[in-house]
DNA sequence: ACAGTACGCTACTGTAGCGTATCGTAGATG
DNA sequence: CATCTACGATACGCTACAGTAGCGTACTGT
């Protein structure tokens, strides 16, 4: 299940591939969806461009073959064939969500400068926006972030640690919208100590505890 | 206070400023970041390239113009000579917080799809990526609509209905990100819902009730 | 060894867009 | 009414970029 799923692809294929949407989703996170043109990934990548333009035949398809590339987040063993294994590992089981959290959410920080998928987000905001097709391969993506989280969640809801009937979805993204809006509009660069205070806002709520 | 600012305007540059701009962030609306021109802008006012180019010597500068021209969010009285007006009135003071929250929040889903603000989002999320100095005037546009939620948070806290030693402007990114987020990424236009649900849940947290 | 295939290079067309120059006109201001 | 200022129209030059054509070369698998 870790074998090749392609076993036949000629190398000059493969390398051709790797090297053109590695240049790709460089290019993409350092210079933004505006800034993303064939010629620069032909530059970056060393392939010639008519090469490039034989197996994606436009710039779009390239956009999204990169796109496509990049994986949610390091899903351990899975998404070999990708490029954002980066911050990658199993998912934490310590016992406590909190805890849990907090260590999946600091590898994040952690990698933020490297993981490719952080540093495309600005072009992949954009990219959604205006390009339907694109729009749905991110929402894809997104959706695993979520599902990591949305795992840590239910363990903790299973032990009796969170509310039932919490919906996970929701605390998902009330977990990472915060620090993701701020990154994205704020232009803050996330630190540990603001994921451990997002995550304990949410655990604690803002209300005042009544009495019981 | 509420007078002209600038009280020997040539009418004529008036006129033209007003429909250059508007243009522009209509522009920057629909088209985004990447798709913004100056020729696009021309076509749009109507306005002579020449005479744009008298006002704003570059496409950046006149993109910088436009930005700064979205306000926040309604901000009743003030911002007289922004675009921004659409999700106007004063702040909302029912006497509870909640209440409060959802009322406004409810006004601006309202008017997503017309605030030039919400509409631009992706574009501004893009241009502060990849140009330090927009990024200034969009962190601080942001900041203008998060004041608004400290601002009910505040009052909420000197009520007694919020805990005490609230941190107003992290639980305020935790109101709007969730759903800036999930417009941004999964593409999700907000609803009533869900920002009730966004709301509730950070009211009373996630995690279950210790005794006591 | 020999097809077959993929790659590289150079050169090219076409377009979109930035920014400028020139000149003429219309509206504002005293 | 005279002048000053802002606007409009056309026409540029220039660069970046998408995408194509043609031909030769190097690698791969049999």
């Amino acid at each position: 299940m870790t074998a090749a799923p392609t076993p036949n692809v000629d190398p000059r294929v493969a390398r051709t591939r790797a090297a053109v949407l590695g240049a790709a989703i460089d290019l993409l996170a350092e210079r933004g969806y505006s800034g993303f043109s064939v010629e620069g990934v032909v530059e970056r990548s060393g392939i010639a461009k008519t090469t490039l333009y034989r197996h994606w035949p436009t710039r779009d398809d390239l956009l999204a073959a990169a796109i496509a590339r990049l994986d949610g987040a390091g899903l351990d063993g899975a998404g070999l064939d990708s490029a954002g294994l980066e911050g990658a590992g199993p998912l934490p089981d310590t016992g406590s969500v909190r805890q849990d959290l907090l260590d999946l959410q600091a590898r994040r920080v952690r990698a933020a400068r490297t993981t490719q998928w952080e540093r495309c987000m600005p072009a992949l905001v954009e990219a959604a926006a205006h390009h339907p097709e694109l729009a749905e391969v991110i929402a894809r993506l997104t959706g695993q972030i979520l599902a990591q989280i949305e795992t840590l969640l239910a363990r903790g809801v299973e032990r009796g640690e969170l509310r039932d009937g919490l919906d996970p979805q929701l605390a998902a993204s009330a977990l990472i919208g915060p620090i993701v809006f701020r990154r994205l509009l704020l232009h803050e660069a996330p630190t540990l100590q603001r994921v451990a205070d997002v995550i304990d806002l949410l655990m604690q709520g803002i209300a005042v505890q009544g009495p019981r």
